[in-house]
DNA sequence: TTGTACGCGTTATCAG
DNA sequence: CTGATAACGCGTACAA
């Protein structure tokens, strides 16, 4: 490995000096300049970022914590994040956290002693003493909390889209999936649909379901034929569970979206790739993600104390699970 | 941040002791370790990373480097190779390289600058210079390279398992959608297929894609589609790419599996949840990436030499895009 | 404009 | 069995 000794070595000048170039900090003249610059690129030297953190007592790295990469939502926020990050010179350590308060705790600690300079956290624990101890800057993405820093979307206004376009379009008996009462996004677009729909008059079924887990996904899905069978709209809890609904129906001989209408939430890339495409609540994913790196960045840098809330919009994809509108409306 | 010496000072002792006891080494009597160990609780002591790391010229961090996390197949890697590094304390500095060299090659560096002590990449450019000069350990990710450490399934055999069920369940005008050139296991799968088609005596269309993105899948399906209007069975590059050729094919009435089969690759997790579900070709990812994360352990703990290659093998599974085989063979 | 010397928190060596 | 102390590589007072 070539330090900055060397390099001072190879140019005849102290290691001061070369710090300064290589930092263009404090004067230094245009010719020893030259000569470190030369040293440096002949030694192909780069920084020891361990020392500068050690030194700084604080590095260029961010911690994220997802729930589970594998959930295909979440891959998305983690692509906005880093793509952001990656433009400051910041890196990632990241770790799954399986919603666990325990395993959070466990990559929290690691990432102090790693000297990041800041978390972005998918939690479901806002509120845990984890991170009110916590020194460094946290972004709560994907999560609403209403004092600390956290970008989300607002999801009780698509709880509120969901159920006002599917029943535009004519469905009357509808089935909203609520999804796991730990995560307020979820509960909040529960709640968002249910109000639109109460105050259409129309009363509404319910499955709660307790992950966004794809192998349950299925489970639930035959869960709501078999009680519901008369439905004729579901507001699915995500993507995936609406995935799970489309397969169920197809397999029982319900027609999408004659018989039944389908949305889900989220818009995960594939989607648009189902047959019917799936129509959906669609969440700015990555660029949450990007947001969330943003206000991450300026709480690092400039130590605004200022809580800062980003809530992203959602908007309506129409595509095939769901029927035209009718013109007269 | 409490460090080592506020231990030492509330313990009594000195930072050598507190050492020797957070890290087990060397004698210590049992009263004085009970004294540093209740320091270290009440003080809710942890050791820094970046101090140790810096001594020690090595961390507990490795790099992991994907072409595009978003792609439903890498997460299912990269959680493979998380929870098992996890299980021995490593942590995960994360990258996309997006494919492009100079990507790789800046994040790489990074690493590098972070005292990581091995990377897990997923590179089009295993023979790279990058990777040539390193002095830590590599392992490639689902790529092959015989030469170096490396984890990936068996390609070929795929390819000719899915050349070989479709053409057991009837398929004889088939298209073979060819992935990108320069990945070498899409490759190995187009060989594999093609040679099963030639030995059967059949011909066979070729699809060439550029990129595995989700968008542009779409676009070869509709060219299969057109191109080559009578097929009959359609081995895809991959699961998102069968996806698209299912929709595809609903749009254009195409009837799956009675006119058109269709088998993919990977096995992502949504595949079981299409309308009718993917036949496909599985790569046990999450396996690929512990296999891959245990064989890094290795080569970073025991400076094995040897370079291992480990493959793993692929699986038909049998879902509703291909026809039930006849009894009779 | 440049160099010397110290400290960041930890571990290992070597005396005691 | 324990304690001083010198590294690890870098950045910054402070001196020159």
């Amino acid at each position: 490995m070539t330090t900055i000794k060397d390099v001072a070595q190879l140019a005849g000048v102290s290691v001061a000096t070369v710090s300064r170039v290589i930092n263009d900090r404090g004067y230094v003249h245009a010719d020893t300049r030259k000569k470190v610059e030369d040293a440096v690129k002949a030694l192909n030297f780069s920084p020891n970022e361990v020392a500068r953190s050690l030194y700084k007592r604080k590095s260029k790295l961010i911690g994220l914590l997802l729930p589970d990469i594998t959930n295909p939502y979440f891959p998305q926020l983690a692509r906005g994040v880093e793509d952001r990050m990656q433009e400051q010179d910041y890196r990632l350590i990241f770790g799954n956290s399986d919603e666990d308060e325990r395993k959070e705790q466990d990559y929290i600690q690691t990432f102090i002693q790693n000297n990041v300079v800041g978390v972005i956290s998918s939690t479901n624990y806002p509120h845990s003493s984890i991170y009110e101890n916590l020194k460094i800057p946290v972004v709560f993405l994907d999560r609403t909390s209403l004092d600390r820093p956290s970008v989300y979307a607002d999801g009780r206004e698509g709880g509120r889209l969901a159920a006002r376009e599917i029943i535009k379009r004519g469905s009357r008996r509808i089935t909203v999936m609520q999804g796991p009462s730990q995560i307020r996004p979820a509960q909040d677009r529960f709640e968002g649909a249910i109000e639109i729909i109460r105050d259409a008059g129309l009363d509404y079924r319910v499955i709660q379901t307790t992950s966004f887990s794809i192998n349950e996904a299925s489970v639930w899905a035959e869960e709501l034929f078999r009680k519901y069978a008369d439905t004729d709209g579901v507001i699915a809890s995500n993507d995936i569970a609406a995935m799970a609904v489309l397969h169920e129906a197809s397999r029982i001989g319900r027609k999408v979206p004659d018989d039944v209408q389908v949305i889900g939430f989220d818009d995960i890339p594939m989607s648009s790739l189902l047959s019917p495409a799936l129509s959906t609540i669609r969440q700015p994913a990555y660029e949450m993600g990007r947001e969330a790196a943003g206000l991450l960045i300026q709480l690092v840098e400039q130590a605004a104390i200022e809580n800062k809330n980003i809530q992203l919009p959602v908007s309506f994809i129409e595509r095939g699970t769901t029927r035209k509108v009718r013109s007269d409306g």
